[in-house]
DNA sequence: AATGAATGAGTTTTCATTCAT
DNA sequence: AATGAATGAAAACTCATTCAT
């Protein structure tokens, strides 16, 4: 099963139709989920014809599979910013930012983590025990160390993380509730909540 | 076709079948969401056959319609407690309190729900637009009442209430995630993530 | 995936159907090979639509198993017949004569195996293993004790049982060029075999 | 479309590509049958592209033709050999040897021939008819010819070639059941089948 | 000559729903 | 009420063939 996908030289076109694929693929699947998909929906999206688009993937399983491996890469960039060194209530606020950032810029991406995560992670659970957990696994440790030493005050950093991602990843998955609560003000969505999580992150971990 | 949902009289067995059915469809949608779930994986939950299922119902939407309906006025009940005469920070924690424990006594309906707005609220949109953003306006004055008259700090309601959602909704929805984690110590991840959650919005509402 | 065919109560209905369908695979699968036939096939030889053919049949697969299970017995009960108290060289052509009268009444069953074999019995090779080689062997000895004894000539009983073998089924796998071949003679094709390959065995045989 | 095939002057190389391309077929029709056969196939054992091996047949049903059409040279060939003024015995003796070294040597075409036969010949029916049936009857009366002189015991001619056909092919069509029923006596199979059939056909065929 | 790209027509299978009893 | 049987529509995927270069 030669697909162009898997040789080596990639052309230009095949670059090309590649992007166009999992970026059509991105917007059903973060839309409906994988099984809610058809190839059909994705097909139409990226103006291509279904066998195409197999020409290109090697089915449904394969385009998923693969925003699911660029994903976590993107995912976890910025919680791997977050700098040791750096001064701790700055460098949680930092991590706040980006994550809310991430929210507004790529809530496809966030929405297509979400999908996978309720319904069990089926096709992802490895990346989460692995990196994913390493990663939350040693940015608790720097997060303990500054709170042992007195820098920020005493909390439990694993939940701090999954507060962290909840209230942002919240403007991206339940972008719509939020939009229709918020009414007419929430054209600044995004800057409100950044004030209010600042705010409250802030008030948490001030000694 | 005169269903027996639709008679006037229902009699015990089918009260109980009909409840046994929704029981049912709530695992399989909550866990593959609408389109991923079929009548069969319902109707083998269920220990029916298919067409008897199809008899209490009218079809896979209407199963679904009817647990939409139904949850509504179970995820609304915590906001609705929230007391304008009740001392303002108590009658916030005592709400997170009750959310945590929706999220953990009902995580099938939390994750129905996200699967829901995640897809664009498609069939609950109009329940969104009315009951969900009146509630969610009336506590919000109230909460601005609060802060107007200095009881609790100075605090964005719609974004606070966001943020509740949102921390406390992460417990059932990315309960996967928040296992594999946390790992040895999710056992207590219920009380450990009261106890910082209770601290996180005390030290937010403090004036 | 609890399947009609699969459930411990066969109604009569099940049963008829089941068969009909074997029957029309039989047809099918015998003249096309394998990946030559289609359910649609199938489904317009018996009658019914596909998905009524399925919900007999977990696959076209599964059909085809169940045909190559089914054959196996009828497939050596003539052999099994070779009594080794018998007379020897009455024995040995009265299972040429057996073997002829399948290809005569059975040639679909013929060409099916014929077709199973030829293509490496992939899906058989177990069977052969087992089953049919320990049968051979065990005939095989009755032969050469036979022709140890003197009772018929000396003779290589496995080579023997190939002749027997190909001799006979030749008139149903290659039926087509035997008929146009013959011409007019194809009429009385099965006596004229009989008279020859009786006579060809009984001279290879005599002592 | 000026195939290179149909041009008059052919190079080299095309010579070559068509001969690899042949080659692969035969490999691939031989196992899986003209409809269990893919062009991919075919063309990664050729080591060739699609659409280059598309280049040089006008497609898969032409392939096909083009193997068959030589075949039926090659699989004529011995029993045109047949000498109506050698010694009789000897004659088809050697016939005999000459069809089981072609089966040894050439057991893709056996197993080509059989497969399209089995499959009631729809693309060879001619040839069935027209050279190949001449053929036989030519020769069949050569043998009667024979047996009437009383140079060889009375036998129905065409029943004798079927059964040195049957016998013959056997060894190529039913190879994977012949190995795996012989087991370690598998390496010797074609002396032992020599020794078998020429036993046979002399007793036979002696007056 | 050769190949990357593209596609229309199948082919297997699934699924919500209906029919008949 | 309940179920075995049936089906049309769709979905995933395959394949011979053609297009463009």
């Amino acid at each position: 099963m030669a697909r162009a996908a898997a040789s080596r030289t990639r052309t230009r076109i095949q670059r090309e139709k590649t992007e166009l694929i999992l970026s059509a693929a991105l917007d059903v699947f973060s839309t409906y989920g994988f099984r809610g998909s058809t190839i059909d929906q994705i097909a139409r999206q990226a103006g291509l014809s279904k066998p195409n688009l197999l020409y290109y993937f090697d089915g449904k399983e394969a385009i998923h599979a693969r925003l699911l491996e660029r994903l976590l890469d993107t995912w976890l960039e910025p919680l791997k910013q977050l700098d040791p060194e750096g001064e701790p209530i700055d460098e949680i606020l930092a991590y706040v930012h980006r994550k809310l950032e991430m929210a507004r810029d790529f809530p496809r991406e966030s929405r297509l983590f979400a999908n996978e995560i309720l319904q069990g992670a089926p096709r992802i659970m490895k990346q989460i025990e692995g990196p994913l957990k390493d990663l939350v696994d040693e940015k608790a440790r720097v997060i303990r160390g500054w709170s042992d030493a007195g820098k920020i005050a005493p909390v439990d950093p694993h939940h701090l993380i999954f507060s962290i991602w909840a209230t942002t990843q919240h403007y991206a998955d339940f972008d719509i509730q939020v939009s229709v609560v918020l009414g007419a003000r929430a054209a600044t969505r995004f800057e409100d909540a950044h004030r209010h999580l600042s705010d409250m992150f802030t008030k948490l971990l001030r000694p």
